[in-house]
DNA sequence: TGCAAAGTGTCACATAGTGTCATATAATGT
DNA sequence: ACATTATATGACACTATGTGACACTTTGCA
C-alpha cells in the first residue's frame, strides 16, 4: 500500500528520485505505464502482470479497447531503480506528463499504485480531489 | 476510545507527542491523514484499513472515485510511535493543518479517532461547537 | 569513423528526519 | 504535604535522503 506525497525535480538527465518509503516494495522491479489524468504509474511487477492480463483479455473487436490496450502497453517501460534511489523516465512518458527537465515534480501513493505527476498538475487535481473528499465527509458525517 | 483534550507544542523537527491516554491503543501502528476543518486524524491500523479497503475497491474508470483515491491516499501517512512518545507529521500534512514548527497544538481524543489542530484554529472550532451545545441544550431544557 | 545527444553511475554536500538523553513539569500514591 | 513515578520538552548527535555535479558509456546519426 503505498501512501503520502512527495516532491522533487526531474534532474537535468530526466530520471525522478522514488521516495524512500517507496522503494522496497518497487525495488525487485516496476513499470512505469501513462496513467489517467496525465499523470505516470509505477506498479509492481505483479501489479502490472494483473493490468496486463486483464488488458488482453478485452475483446480485440471492440475500438475502445484496442485503444486502451495500445496506450497500456506502448506507453509502459520496465524500469529499476537505481542505487540512488531514482528512474529513468523515457522521453515520450516525459511528454504526455508534462514534466520537462529540472521541473518539480509530486510523487504520491495512491494505494496499490504510485503516480507521478508535474507539480503544476497535481496541484490543480489535488483541488479537486480534496473537494471530493470533503463531500463524502461531510454526507457521512 | 479516545477521549479528552490535551496541549503540547510541535517541536523543531516537526513531531508532536502523542498523550499517554492514547498511546496503548495506537502503539501497533497507525495512520495519520487529513481531516474537516483543517485537523489531522489518527487512526489504529485496522480503523485505516476499512477505510482503505473501500477506497481501493472503487472502479478507477470513474473519475470522482480516481480523485477519491487519490486524496485519501496522498493526504495519509504510516507512522509510528517513537521511543520518547511521538510521531513525525510530515510537511504535507503541517501545512494542510497550519501547524509551524514549535507551534501550539491540541491533540483531542474524538471517539474513534484521534484529532490533531494547531491550537488557534481548535479554539475557533471550539467555540462553534460549545454554542451549538448549548442551544441544543436550552431546546431540551 | 567521429561527433553529438541521451542515458547511467558515482560522489559529495546540505538538509530533513530519527534516536537518545537530561531536565522540567505534572500526576499519583501514601 | 511529601516522595515517587510518569510524562513532556529541549538539546544534540547521528543517520538517511535528496540534490547537483560530473565523468563515463551507449546510441544514433552525419
Amino acid at each position: 500500500m503505498f501512501l503520502g506525497e512527495f516532491q522533487h525535480t526531474m534532474d537535468s538527465k530526466g530520471r525522478v528520485v522514488i521516495p524512500s518509503k517507496f522503494r522496497e516494495e518497487l525495488q525487485q522491479g516496476c513499470v512505469i505505464t501513462k496513467g489517467q489524468d496525465n499523470c505516470l504509474q509505477i506498479l509492481t511487477k505483479s501489479n502490472w502482470e494483473e493490468e496486463a492480463i486483464k488488458m488482453a483479455s478485452l475483446p480485440s473487436t471492440d475500438r475502445t479497447s484496442r485503444q486502451l490496450r495500445r496506450a497500456l502497453f506502448s506507453g509502459a517501460v520496465d524500469v529499476k531503480i537505481d542505487s540512488a534511489g531514482r528512474v529513468q523516465i523515457p522521453e515520450n512518458l516525459r511528454i504526455y506528463s508534462n514534466i520537462d527537465i529540472n521541473e518539480e515534480v509530486t510523487v504520491t501513493g495512491s494505494g496499490p499504485v504510485v503516480e507521478v505527476w508535474s507539480t503544476r498538475n497535481w496541484k490543480k487535481i489535488q483541488n479537486e480531489a480534496d473537494k471530493e473528499f470533503a463531500n463524502i465527509n461531510e454526507v457521512k458525517g
